[in-house]
DNA sequence: CCTTACAGACCGTCGCGTCGGTTTGCAGCG
DNA sequence: CGCTGCAAACCGACGCGACGGTCTGTAAGG
């Protein structure tokens, strides 16, 4: 309300039919989305709800979306670009196949851990939807998979680790990710997402022989 | 229906007060109730389509269970001690903890095999649905990294694996069975869940340092 | 004949999606 | 520069189906 000072009207050359603020609409109501989807999850979040958290209407709703399923679809789409950018990004830095696979998942758990709505819309409450949902789920968590997969290969390339069913291996690095962080989501524990680093590290790297068998260092709980 | 001759009345002398066969009743709307929550998922499930999919009424229903939710909750109570059950007894024929690790998840991945509508609702369908459910979803999920967890903390008596954070390694390790599975059931593939073990026993293995590290059998996908 | 086990009609609610109406802003025109 | 028309954007009351749960009734059987 108060930050409506008339924004100055940039791309006028193209957007000449416009009325009031089409996208940050649209914005606010996936705003409101997110919040209410994390809240109450898909089948308990009303469209009235979604509605009532941002400040639109029914009619605002309809205009954007089609129905209740394409806000959600769309709220993934949305979202799922976010986490992966910035894994991704903070991975291409790093010079070392292995220490790009290191880079990953701290970063994974921290993007997990300063996001918590997204990953539980992501990882919780997306799943056991059924219809095409189910396929979209499948879409996403593929994503995150081929990314590891991705560098697992590289490794292999380098040499750094031995060939093997990379494919496999990253669902199950992926799979092993994601159960620590739904318990995290839904349980809070542990309070720090991260204070598993070591030992996920340990455990994921010695699954494709990337760190030496005699290094017990950083395996135990705390220190 | 055909099927409904008299059955010779047994256990005549507890069984004092019944009428037709409750038990039996029962037991059919928990059969029916498996069916159609693992085709529908909770929510599209309705109550209408259980009593149909059984052979009784909404009367039968409500006399047997408090509302939907009760018999979701007394199926999954019902179904995890069978799993638990068949990999236990596989588990504890074998006398050396790794063979035991390895027996584990060999045994799990054909139950799962063999119960595509129990491990449907047990890991898909039993997810995001909030209130009390995550709860119990976080017991089941708990009982089974337990297992686990057992089998780790043994092997790690026996010396057999170097000391570690059992709890959490077995959470990761039942995350990327998880994964393996879910994914198998929702996409079907691999065709054959049985063909990814010899890797997915690779990766879970050399996690714990329970493999040679210069060995190279069995981490490749055929033989 | 009274309780247990079940049948099935019925009811109330809740939530999605629609639909007529209203506002906003721009374009065209004089 | 105001007036006017028009369409995009938005509002909110209502409809309507679906589904969970209740309630009255009834067959079995001790």
């Amino acid at each position: 309300m108060a930050q409506s000072h008339e924004v100055a009207e940039r791309e006028a050359h193209q957007g000449h039919v416009r009325t009031r603020d089409k996208e940050a609409t649209r914005q606010r109501l996936l705003d409101a989305a997110e919040t209410v989807f994390a809240e109450k999850g898909y089948h308990g979040a009303a469209v009235d709800d979604i509605i009532q958290a941002s400040d639109s209407s029914k009619g605002g709703f309809y205009f954007h979306f089609l129905n209740k399923e394409a806000i959600f679809l769309a709220l993934i789409d949305a979202l799922t670009p976010k986490l992966e950018a910035a894994v991704d990004s903070a991975i291409s830095a790093e010079p070392d196949p292995v220490a790009q696979l290191d880079a990953a998942l701290r970063i994974a758990l921290e993007t997990f851990t300063r996001h918590r709505r997204l990953s539980k819309i992501l990882l919780v409450e997306a799943v056991g939807l059924g219809h095409g949902f189910d396929e979209k789920l499948m879409q996403v968590r593929g994503r995150f998979s081929a990314m590891i997969q991705r560098r697992l290969d590289l490794a292999v390339q380098a040499g750094r680790i031995p060939p093997m069913d990379t494919e496999t291996v990253a669902w199950a690095w992926f799979g092993a990710i994601n159960e620590i962080v739904v318990r995290w989501l839904i349980t809070g524990q542990p309070e720090q997402l991260e204070t598993i680093f070591p030992t996920l590290r340990a455990v994921l790297l010695r699954s494709v022989n990337a760190l030496p068998p005699a290094a017990t260092e950083g395996q135990d709980q705390h220190e």
